[in-house]
DNA sequence: AAAGCGCACAACCGCACGATA
DNA sequence: TTATCGTGCGGTTGTGCGCTT
């Protein structure tokens, strides 16, 4: 039995919203709040509209402090670091842009800000259909193979990769994220050997560095100058205190640990945080993160990686199929190749928190750094080797 | 001038989840 | 325990505008 539709769609009203549609609304909301049930607020006030369509049109257009448009430096920043780390989930990034909302971030995302990180033009909707796009078949595909035939792909499915693990599996978010954090490390460099000379041209010809990086460095001086560059990595840290919010960036370089965040947080909560602060109050924490479960296996990983934080139990953690694909692949989330004499150093792993705090929730993720929603405004991050897994993988697929 | 095309944004749709009866 | 409902999320589609040919 299917379910009930939520409304009569034959006679609620569809597409753009009327300025008198738009104040009814407003109005009503500002007076009485939502009542909580959406499904029946149209009729409250008389309108011919989904309920789904009124919270909507609430959420992304009429509530109080939403901006539109002219996204800061700092705000691409911290979408495409979160990105890489837990992939579309627009709502937990939205979050973390006071103001923003999560429709306005993914096609922020979908339009522009992927095009400008991975230098490629979006398909039109015609050729979506039946078109790879190159850059995603180098990550994930086979263009880079120097061993594998055709049809399989140039990603090595031994050990115990699982069906759903398999590189063919991977979405094209998945690859997405890989390239981005290709990118973001510089990685494309070490493609030496791939096979594919017109991609590969292609690919380091479109390869910018991620281009906020180094004017970040720069302006921040955030790295012990003993650092090389390509061990840099791009964190997120942030905060939620009850009375504001907070959403910093820092670069952390190799073994600098919490000293280099802290110190990352107090240069740029002058500046970028000023920003947010403003926003303060605007900004509600989801209520639901919709996690997708993981396997026995990948909880077991979870365990693994989350050790000397108390084990899977006290966390809620988040796995990705990204995730469990660079587990599957090497049975453990520690950098092995690279962190081995491999020419590119493993990514930073940050073991603690800059303020010490425990957090009450956490989403782990395969990137260098996690953003943790904490209780009263604590915040932590969270690291992990998944970065090296992920540069084992790349290096042992292109580089060698 | 008009058609084609791409882009940006708004809105819709289906699904999954949590709460509850 | 199960069915139902409301809500939230992410993917997708619709639409209007501006640019190009």
């Amino acid at each position: 039995m299917g379910r009930a539709p939520c409304c009569d769609k034959a006679s609620v009203k569809k597409g753009p919203w009327s300025p008198e549609e738009d104040a009814k609304l407003k109005a009503y909301i500002e007076e009485n709040g939502t009542g909580g049930n959406w499904i029946a607020l149209p009729q409250k006030i008389g309108l011919k509209r989904c309920g789904k369509s009124c919270r909507l049109r609430w959420l992304n257009y009429l509530r109080p402090n939403i901006k539109h448009g002219d996204f800061t430096e700092e705000e691409e920043h911290i979408i495409c670091s979160l990105y890489i780390s837990i992939g579309s989930r627009w709502s937990i990034i939205a979050a973390q842009l006071p103001g923003r909302t999560d429709n306005d971030i993914k096609n922020y995302w979908n339009t522009k800000l992927k095009k400008k990180l991975l230098g490629k033009r979006a398909p039109s909707r015609r050729a979506r259909a039946n078109h790879q796009d190159p850059y995603l078949a180098a990550a994930g595909g086979n263009m880079c193979s120097t061993s594998g035939g055709g049809g399989g792909g140039g990603v090595n499915n031994g050990g115990s990769a699982t069906a759903a693990a398999t590189p063919q599996a991977l979405s094209a978010s998945a690859l997405e994220r890989i390239q981005l954090h290709m990118r973001l490390q510089g990685l494309y460099g070490a493609f030496g050997g791939c096979s594919n000379n017109d991609n590969n041209a292609a690919a380091a010809a479109a390869a910018p560095q991620w281009p906020k990086l180094e004017t970040l460095l720069q302006a921040n001086k955030l790295l012990p100058g003993s650092l090389p560059t390509d061990a840099v990595a791009t964190t997120v840290s942030v905060q939620h205190p009850p009375q504001q919010h907070l959403v910093e960036q820092s670069l952390a370089g190799v073994g600098a640990g919490a000293a280099v965040v802290e110190a990352a947080e107090q240069q740029l909560s002058s500046a970028a945080g000023a920003n947010f602060m403003a926003a303060a109050g605007s900004f509600e924490r989801p209520s639901k993160l919709g996690f997708y479960s993981p396997p026995a296996e990948a909880e077991a990983a979870s365990a693994e990686m989350m050790g000397g934080y108390g084990g899977a139990g006290s966390f809620g953690s988040h796995h990705d199929e990204l995730y469990e694909f660079l587990y599957s692949k090497y049975g453990s989330l520690g950098g092995g190749v690279a962190a081995q004499g491999g020419h590119i150093p493993p990514l930073p792993e940050l073991h603690q928190c800059p303020d010490g705090a425990a957090a009450d929730e956490k989403f782990s993720t395969w990137t260098t750094a996690s953003c943790d929603y904490g209780a009263a405004g604590h915040h932590q991050l969270q690291g992990n080797s998944i970065g090296g897994s992920l540069q084992d993988y790349v290096l042992g697929e292109y580089g060698q």
